[in-house]
DNA sequence: GTCTATAGAATGATAGAC
DNA sequence: GTCTATCATTCTATAGAC
């Protein structure tokens, strides 16, 4: 047994089921998806799911975190310049295969923008480590950058963040592409 | 009379309540806000205030074409290269002054996103409408530009977007220096 | 742990009086 | 044109049986 204590088969069925959730959103899309969808789709009733998240919130939350997990952005990024940015673009580019995620996010985005909202400290907290982690990839070059990196980073970010909702509402725009030329004129000699 | 014909005075009156609840979610900001609260502090009951506007979306999307008016993003742009940037960089900083419609702003165009919603055309063509006004300023450089116009002009505006979420999740963000820096990044010549 | 049933609340829209 | 009253819906959260 790898997991021992109070728990760990709550918090093993936990993962499955975010899994499915996360599967089930990324492929049948997301359009303001109550609880009950979700409950349904995954095979358990609406208190069912709330019984291992304790909200609405919570449980999309835990989704958007899962994400995180398997898009390593929790882990440490490639090392070298060049790498980092290819796996940022990468991202990018499987983030257009997942509208339903997309949507989930920019949607959850915006309601936690009151502080009070339980999801606002995941938002402000990945916001950190996504613009801690393009600083600490500027930080490899050789040249000294034109604008501070934290502003950089935060220009980097909108440009992906509002990228997605140009996706969302009009899907032939190119994500990748577009962050791929953006990057291009910020760091040509990578 | 400046005005004639069928439902001039109901046009006009449909107007001034128009600035008066652009005025209130300005200053008293949007959280979410119901048809009975704008209702209220508009000194109408909520029947009567959907009496001029059909529904909760279109009452909303009513708001939001007031500030483009407003904004004169509705106009022509001034002309030269440096004068339309700093009318650019001047909206972004008068929006740091309204975070209310700013929250209203993004938390529509995320609704927006569905084909069906009401407010789906108001954003497709104001996103439109803005890029062109992009490409226009930058078709008046000498210089050519490294990237595609079209492509330059998506970024501006995700810049532009992305800044707001972030500066809505914390107002210490200044949206209007970090698009400066930005601008002065892509044409420093101006 | 999982389900059924229900509470409870919010809100948008509409009918109809004045 | 404006209001009061009400309808109708939707959804989250919880209580309680099994």
């Amino acid at each position: 047994m790898s997991q021992r204590g109070p728990y760990a088969k709550g918090v093993a069925k936990r993962e499955e089921i975010l899994g499915r959730a996360l599967e089930v959103v990324a492929r049948q899309g997301y359009r303001g998806a109550s609880v009950q969808v979700i409950a349904e789709t995954v095979g358990l009733s609406q208190a069912g799911l709330l019984h291992y998240f304790g909200s609405k919130e919570e449980l999309f939350t835990a989704i958007l975190r899962k994400r995180d997990e398997l898009d390593h952005l929790t882990s440490a990024p490639p090392a070298g310049p060049r790498a980092a940015r290819d796996a940022f673009v990468q991202v990018v580019a499987r983030n257009a295969e997942v509208p339903g995620l997309v949507e989930l996010f920019s949607r959850l985005a915006v309601e936690a923008v009151d502080p009070e909202h339980p999801a606002h400290g995941y938002f402000a907290e990945r916001g950190e480590v996504l613009r801690g982690m393009i600083v600490g990839a500027l930080a490899q070059h050789s040249h000294p950058t034109a604008l501070p990196p934290k502003m950089i980073a935060r220009v980097v970010q909108a440009v992906v963040d509002g990228l997605q909702l140009q996706w969302l509402l009009d899907p032939s725009v190119d994500m990748a592409a577009t962050t791929d030329a953006f990057l291009n004129l910020l760091a040509p000699e990578d």
